[in-house]
DNA sequence: CTAGAAATGTAGCCTTGGCAACATTTTTGA
DNA sequence: TCAAAAATGTTGCCAAGGCTACATTTCTAG
């Protein structure tokens, strides 16, 4: 291969992983607290800190931002809510971690493997290649 | 879905993700450094700043943690080399790319589509995953 | 051969997302 | 009830990866 993409598309395409990297967390955060909400009713810093494996000063810090950006809502002391802007994501990413998840697992890979892989998987795909899991995954059940 | 997944299983899963973000980078760097090598001789740091869609002063920053990684090796104001652990690492990443890439586009993915999710993915799929990809190519073209 | 252009290096600043250490508030159990 | 434990908040530190502005070196054309 000396084959070299064209420079602009390659930039575009870094700047597209690179803006993907700056939602991720974000999604991971909403998706949990309302993981967390529908399971056990409230989501609490340390239920997050646990299931993130970070410190709970990193998971205030993101909430603090969250907050900024209009998903979360909280007061002190207490436990945390999604805004309906927050619900809108959260309900977004479930549905596109579930696509991914089960397309892993008809193709064929380990229950496991797939969690593993997916979490990190699901923040990356278009709406196009979803479609593409998904339509797999219906003609192979 | 009221189901939780385990709490440490959880944590590991995006302490996996956290890792894996941490040498995608080096990863891109090595990779672009090696295709540029091989399609025009030598890869300097306008071409990376160019292509990776960032200023150069970037890509010096992201340079002199690679050496220190003994990812890379350069003198001021010259062209950037691999190492042999470089080298291989890019290897590994060009098999990798090819293999998402192809996978995406016997999926029936767009070109387009396949390039810009292959990006972001790749640095996400375990060696189980790619195997499945591999087969799945190798069984639809 | 040399001036201007291009490339590279460097410094300082920002944000994100890690951490530990310490302060405060809430919850809990004896 | 009230002291200890648990949860939460705050502060200050770090590294990565962005940026601009400015300094230096190399390349190139006239």
């Amino acid at each position: 291969m000396t084959y070299l993409a064209d420079p602009k598309k390659q930039a575009k395409w870094f700047e597209h992983v690179r803006k993907a990297h700056q939602t991720e967390t974000a999604e991971d955060y909403v998706e949990l607290i309302a993981d967390l909400i529908e399971a056990q009713g409230e989501a609490r810093v340390v239920d997050l800190s646990t299931r993130f494996g970070v410190s709970h000063a990193t998971v205030n810090k993101t909430i603090a931002r969250l907050k900024k950006e209009g998903l979360v809502n909280s007061q002190p002391y207490r436990s945390l809510f999604l805004t309906a802007k927050g619900q809108k994501l959260a309900q977004y990413c479930k549905e596109r971690h579930l696509i991914v998840l089960n397309f892993l697992k008809a193709l064929g890979v380990s229950e496991k493997t797939a969690e593993l892989d997916a979490e990190g998987v699901e923040h990356h795909v278009s709406e196009e290649t979803l479609k593409a899991f998904a339509k797999f995954t219906e003609d192979n059940s």
